[in-house]
RNA sequence: GGCGGUGUAGCUCAGUUGGUAGAGCAAGCGGCUCAUAAUCGCUGUGUCGCCGGUUCAAGUCCGGCCACCGCUACCA
């Protein structure tokens, strides 16, 4: 019995490298619940890929001298390789600025304006006037008109903590380059939310299982759920395909409208390059069968349990105004919405300006991908936000991967290397022998079902207690005493191997990488676990309906992350290990780490004491 | 301001539907020596933030308070 599941990975912003704060959130959670359920036997298609439009992009790129296209194309390979390195285990990670996207973008708002759910609002709103783009209540400081602090921002007072207006500010300016803004009459197109309240309300009301915060966090915005535009006075991104509209160089939808469309149009461009025809990303959207999981952090859940199942509803017509679905039939709407907290570095907020951040890159060259999957599974944001510090990142590695389980795997395998050359064959079983095996065939139940429940830390701790019965199960057995009854010691040894096996599997949803060593010291042959590859491939039209307006991106090629998960032989169930089988002497699994790491920090990430 | 979270052994944290508190680390002692000086066993400690309430019984429910944190934005 298969179940399609959509593994929906929030799409990093391009605007630089990937810090481990970002990864823990979404990346490592989900390939952890996408791994598992390939392995136990589900239709798993695993989606995302670099969000590139909006206004942090574009002031990024005039402050580099570059267009935001060659800004958005730097951080998507940057952050592209970034992922490959970690092992997420992506069917596609592609990026906004596609012709694909920019086609299913279209496609999506046409249908949502048919249906009735944008109507036209003409407010004031602030501009850059030398550029004529919006000004975000971000990008403008000035005097709070409360406290008179100069430095207050447009949306807030950092000084008095007051919520602003940013046309309230007195002497406002841009922070961007230092002018006056403008405050203008512009008119925007708002998606009428309170249209689509009730449905809203419906389809979150008939959700279980999701974890509490986010249920409660996401019924509290339906309480004051108002209209919000999904444009803006800005030169880069999507054209609206409207009369009016679509040739406008000043006009663009908002980066969230589009953003969230990309979990749609990865699928059809997925199904496009890889899958078995044009149209099987229907298997996922259109199926009653299917479950769509979304994994984020808590500062996304807004528009993924808001926003993303809203423009859904509007598009298959379920609001208050009616309407029917459009070229793309009616798409399913999200079964969870699974966010994470954040990853605080020593107690504070990641800080790029504070210089306490930790990019994915420098981690990845100096540890390799398991020791930072497998922290983030035993200790990472699940459910509250969780500290990172490099003293616990040495205990974990040093003591739980390598002393408990890398050692294991040493110790079984030379033992067996040395007394037979291969695995032994088992005799007749203790009580020892059937309650280790007991034990570790029990554990596919329980890790498995924390792991569909994303129950992460709890799945690690329970897959490394198999890990600690098969340590214990030799001391209490000490096979190196008995090597003259070399029956009982093959029996022991063979029990031994079989649970390092098992305890192998379990761990490959957190450390594939790993996993794949030990699949292969005992003597399996091929692919394990699958990694990620990265791929150049050129952008295509094929949509029905053509990209309308200016602005539309030329084809081109781009990097992509996907894989050849079908091809790996990773099963959620024991794998019987084979008598015979030549075993070679170990080498270590994975390798310590100086204790100073810990009071320290490398030298590209050195602990700052104030 | 609104919403939410956290406050339990020296440290990091578990504690489902209420029944006189648990795990890992650190510390001490012992076993074993196959293994990356790895592993296994044994040994403590707690006004469960504060005040009050419900109850035969509260870390666990209710009210209030204190402290810390996060989210809340025409940032993404």
């Amino acid at each position: 019995m298969s179940t399609p599941i959509l593994s929906a990975v929030a799409w990093p912003y391009a605007n630089g490298p990937r810090h481990i704060g970002h990864v823990s959130g979404f990346g490592i959670p989900a390939d952890i619940y996408s791994r598992y359920q390939r392995m136990a036997g589900n239709d798993v298609l695993m989606v995302s890929g670099t969000d590139e439009h909006g206004t942090p992009i574009l002031v990024l790129a005039e402050e580099e001298g570059v267009t935001p296209r060659q800004l958005a194309d730097r951080y998507n390979r940057v952050i592209v390789e970034d992922l490959q390195g970690l092992g997420v285990s992506y069917d596609l990670f592609t990026r906004t600025e596609t012709r694909n996207h920019y086609a299913v973008t279209q496609e999506m708002f046409r249908t949502v304006h048919r249906n009735g759910y944008f109507f036209s609002e003409t407010s004031k709103s602030a501009i850059s006037p030398s550029t004529g783009r919006t000004l975000p209540d971000r990008y403008i400081e000035g005097t709070c008109p409360i406290c008179g602090y100069d430095g207050a921002r447009g949306d807030q007072c950092d000084n008095c903590g007051n919520q602003l207006d940013a046309i309230d500010l007195k002497n406002p300016r841009s922070r961007i380059n230092g002018e006056r803004p403008a405050f203008i009459d512009s008119e925007q197109l708002m998606l009428d939310l309170p249209a689509l309240s009730t449905a809203l309300g419906d389809w979150l009301h008939g959700r279980d299982g999701w974890r509490p915060n986010v249920l409660k966090f996401s019924l509290n915005l339906l309480d004051d759920i108002r209209p919000r535009a999904m444009t803006r006075d800005i030169d880069w991104g999507i054209p609206v395909p409207l009369d009016g509209w679509r040739d406008r160089p000043d006009k663009k939808l908002y980066v969230w409208f589009d953003a969230v469309i990309g979990y749609l149009s990865a699928s059809v461009e997925w199904a496009r390059r890889y899958g078995t025809d044009a149209d099987q990303w229907k298997h996922w959207w259109a199926n009653p069968e299917a479950q769509h999981r979304y994994f984020m952090g808590k500062d996304n859940i807004t528009f993924h349990s808001q926003i993303w199942p809203a423009e859904l509803l509007a598009h298959n017509g379920e609001g208050k105004s009616g309407g029917e679905p459009g070229a793309f039939g009616h798409l399913d709407l999200p079964t969870e919405v699974v966010s994470s907290e954040f990853l605080t570095m020593s107690g504070s907020k990641f800080s790029t300006s504070r210089g306490t951040v930790i990019y994915v890159r420098d981690f990845l060259r100096e540890f390799g991908p398991d020791a930072l999957r497998y922290f983030v599974a035993a200790a990472g944001p699940e459910t509250q936000d969780a500290d990172f510090t490099w003293e616990e990142f040495v205990r974990r590695t040093n003591f739980e991967l390598a002393n408990e389980w890398g050692n294991l795997v040493n110790r079984s395998i030379s033992l067996a290397h040395k007394n037979f050359g291969a695995v032994p064959a088992a005799g007749t079983l203790t009580d020892a022998e059937s309650a280790l095996l007991a034990t570790a065939a029990q554990a596919f139940d329980t890790v498995g079902d924390l792991l569909a429940r994303n129950r992460v830390r709890q799945a690690s701790t329970e897959a490394m207690r198999v890990v600690s019965a098969a340590n214990k199960y030799l001391s209490d057995t000490e096979p190196w005493k008995i090597k003259d009854d070399p029956a009982r010691l093959g029996t022991v040894l063979n029990t031994a191997l079989q649970v390092v096996d098992d305890a192998k599997t379990l761990l490959t949803p957190f450390l594939p990488h790993s996993s794949q060593q030990v699949f292969a010291a005992l003597g399996g042959e091929g692919v394990w676990a699958a990694e990620p590859v990265i791929e150049e491939v050129e952008d295509f039209d094929y949509f029905p309906t053509p990209l309308e307006g200016v602005g539309v991106p030329e084809v081109a090629s781009y990097p992509v992350i996907t894989g050849d998960w079908k091809a790996q032989q990773a099963v959620w169930a024991r794998r019987d290990i084979v008598a015979g089988t030549p075993l070679a002497k170990p080498s270590p699994l994975f390798t310590k780490l100086d204790p100073k790491l810990g009071e320290t920090g490398p030298d590209w990430a050195p602990i700052v004491t104030d």
